[in-house]
DNA sequence: CTAGGATCCTGTCAGC
DNA sequence: TGCTGACAGGATCCTA
């Protein structure tokens, strides 16, 4: 669930309250959560590739944690900051039942939550993070490739439905089922299209409003929570204010009018404008 | 090599 | 009310 914009609002929410601090204490609730030997030391930096973070210690570990589809991440201390999959639980009493590990700082806890266990967090050495398997494969962000680049690359995929490719991380890196959808709609392409038929400036503007839809929402804090979890649980607001497609199904297109269908596009639900978003392949 | 489907797991919701 | 199947903001594994 959590695509790069809400790890990288958590990245920045997190780095203001556990720079700098120890991890003393790891408390794992969910064995399958938990990969590796649990450790202690000062928290140096937290990054991020993709959609994985990285929280880098002072003992030459770092922490390497994947959201996955309900993975969240919430932080209780002086103050609390929550994101990542939204839910009323960001407002529970901690641990609650989807508490997998609890990382205890001495400035506060951070509990990782995760409905359906499909999240980790992992010990690995800190020289060791690029050679992850899952963070060598990862391509390049939207913004960091050119528009001849991904096009170069949807030549690969040629056969493929367009979303898939989008999907794809060692392709195309950051984007999930929302900015996927979000970005395909912004550019008038329907996400069934095989990645193969896209003109070279189809391609680059799509790969523009990838980097549009996701810039967008970091800039509103993700599609989740605020910076601040006030006691009202108030949430992030992309979903609310600039979701222009997803999640919207019956609903009239905010371009044209045409009621928003949902269809199921590489084993995903997806939403199109079927006015906006009309195949020219096949 | 690519493409597509099943799978991991828990919870919720629509439809009988 | 109780059951059933579909589906979920991700990624990997297996098969053809």
């Amino acid at each position: 669930m959590p695509e790069l914009p809400e790890v990288e609002t958590i990245k920045r929410g997190l780095s203001k309250f556990i720079i700098n601090k120890k991890l003393t204490r790891t408390t794992i609730l969910c064995a399958k959560s938990f990969v590796g030997t649990p450790v202690t030391g000062t928290v140096k930096a937290i990054r991020r590739f993709g959609k994985a973070l990285i929280i880098d210690l002072d003992n030459g570990k770092s922490l390497m944690i994947h959201l996955r589809m309900t993975g969240q991440l919430i932080y209780d201390g002086k103050e609390r900051f929550a994101a990542g999959h939204p839910s009323d639980n960001f407002i529970d009493k901690l641990p609650n039942r989807q508490t997998r590990v609890v990382l205890e700082f001495d400035s506060g806890s951070l509990f990782f939550n995760d409905q359906r266990k499909f999240g980790f967090i992992k010990v690995i050495d800190t020289n060791q993070v690029e050679q992850d398997a899952f963070i060598k494969k990862l391509a390049k962000e939207p913004w960091q490739m050119s528009g001849d680049e991904f096009y170069e690359k949807l030549q690969k995929h040629k056969n493929s439905p367009i979303k898939a490719v989008l999907l794809d991380q060692t392709i195309i890196c950051g984007l999930g089922n929302i900015y996927a959808d979000e970005s395909l709609f912004m550019s008038g392409i329907h996400p069934a299209t095989k990645a193969g038929s896209l003109t070279k400036k189809e391609a680059t503007v799509l790969l523009n409003m990838a980097d549009r839809a996701m810039n967008i929402s970091i800039a509103s804090g993700g599609s989740t929570m605020k910076d601040y979890v006030k006691a009202d649980g108030t949430k992030g607001d992309y979903l609310d204010k600039f979701a222009q497609i997803f999640n919207r199904t019956g609903k009239p297109c905010l371009v044209c009018g045409t009621t928003v269908e949902k269809i199921r596009v590489a084993g995903r639900g997806t939403h199109i404008c079927p006015n906006c978003q009309r195949r020219k392949d096949d």
